[in-house]
DNA sequence: CCAAAAGTGTTGAAGTTACACCCATGC
DNA sequence: GCATGGGTGTAACTTCAACACTTTTGG
């Protein structure tokens, strides 16, 4: 089709940034204790070494589109593919990278600086143990941080991990998405633990397994726990057929 | 690179419209019978004369908020402030306007038909009988047209429109929004109704009372319904302070 | 008198909540 | 043997779904 004559004016080979949009991730991560999320750091204001924390995002590519570009940061990032991963919403106030913090910063990272920028939001829920922590063109240092623990982060970036963390408390309640922030083999009560991490509430143990083995997307496996001092839990598996056959009928009531 | 030059401003005191960005909308009312959508006409082919529907938007101004750029349109086409409206998502896909029929009506339209646009899809409630229809900037011609009416429409607009719909019901589920799409005083079977035909579904009649009931955000009238074939009915109006308490404590396990 | 929607309670089924004890393991 | 989390059933309560008849009006 006729590409953008004025996106793409000399060079067809290399896409070219697109200096107006962007997108941001919050990538969600579970240590068996805490809901963290992934952040980068970068110096700001030269010699005086201040770091500040944001979120992951880079602009979008000209021929890109939005969920590969969110993708794609995942993917430099962590190193991994096929991850779950959903918009929450567009966020554009004009002013939002307007303080003198951001445009320093911008002034070391964007061709444009000054443009208006309007970003895509994304969260993602990534197996953290997987995750192979990368710099990318993007973020020079990358780590996991417990959302409790932070209090500020570049742009309008607390709004968007407010509102990520809303919308995956509300998805969590109609749809089992926890699994996502699991290895693959895990245990009822590591499940329960990150349910009531993800909600911030204590929910009843037998009410949580009863209700979890209702839905029937786990398979018990013969394998225990090994090297805990208590009595040792078998794994579970997520059953991804049943999994897909319950999403089209969908999960009822499932809520906690 | 005019993009960046398009982006500064020279003139100060005219704010200028940013050529990457635009919000949709997909206005509902209801007609006591079916859920409606407003669509905009537009002929395309010169003589031709051939007629394409789309869903009202416009591209933002540089100095304008996502928001604020929906509620210009929605105001210039209704004529109605203060109305309920909510972000639904970011649509990207960087083919999304490159049709040659659309690209046809972008030239007609746009000052740089080829820009790759990616849009901000909001929905909107409106009390259907309260709004002044009126063509605006970005519309000839304006009307409601009943959504399983509507097969096509130009860019990806079914899509938007579709993921529209499907928020509208998840919406009505977990919050009584509803009110929004009647008038001031309306009647418990015309809210039934309503109810009915979004989630597409018969609802029992008592059922459906006894839950809206309980709720308590409806102020029933002495007035009683004029020059019907039947029993009338008591009108009811909508208890603003009410539904914000509630809303402050959860709408609990409220859906049908 | 007929048609059409308003208005009104009860009952059985299903789902949710609250609660306490024994078990297997590491140290 | 003690601390730790694993694993299990039941009873009271709440919510939900299904169901039919009388009333008021216009024509």
């Amino acid at each position: 089709m006729s590409q953008i004559i004025d996106n793409n004016p000399t060079n067809q080979a290399k896409p070219l940034l697109n200096p107006h949009i962007s997108v941001d991730c919050v990538i969600f991560g579970f240590d068996y204790q805490q809901l963290n999320v992934l952040t980068i750091k970068r110096g700001v204001g030269g010699k005086g070494k201040r770091y500040r924390m944001a979120l992951p995002g880079d602009l979008i590519y000209d021929n890109e589109d939005l969920d590969m570009a969110a993708n794609r940061v995942l993917k430099e990032l962590t190193g991994l593919d096929g991850i779950f991963l959903e918009q929450v919403k567009a966020f554009g106030r004009p002013d939002r990278t307007k303080t003198a913090v951001d445009q320093e910063w911008l002034n070391s990272v964007r061709e444009v600086p000054e443009a208006r920028v309007v970003t895509v939001a994304y969260y993602a829920l990534v197996p953290m143990k997987q995750c192979k922590l990368e710099a990318a063109s993007f973020a020079r240092s990358v780590q996991w941080t417990p959302i409790n623990e932070i209090t500020t982060l570049a742009f309008d970036h607390m709004d968007i991990m407010q509102e990520s963390i809303e919308k995956l408390k509300s998805k969590l309640n109609t749809h089992p998405v926890g699994f996502n922030l699991l290895p693959e083999k895990f245990t009822l009560g590591q499940l329960h633990k990150l349910y009531e991490v993800i909600l911030e509430k204590k929910i009843d143990k037998r009410n949580f397994r009863r209700k979890i083995s209702k839905l029937n997307i786990l398979t018990t496996l013969k394998e225990k726990q090994q090297g805990v001092a208590h009595k040792p839990s078998r794994y579970v598996r997520f059953n991804e057929g049943n999994y897909i056959k319950l999403s089209k009928t969908g999960f009822d009531n499932f809520s906690f």
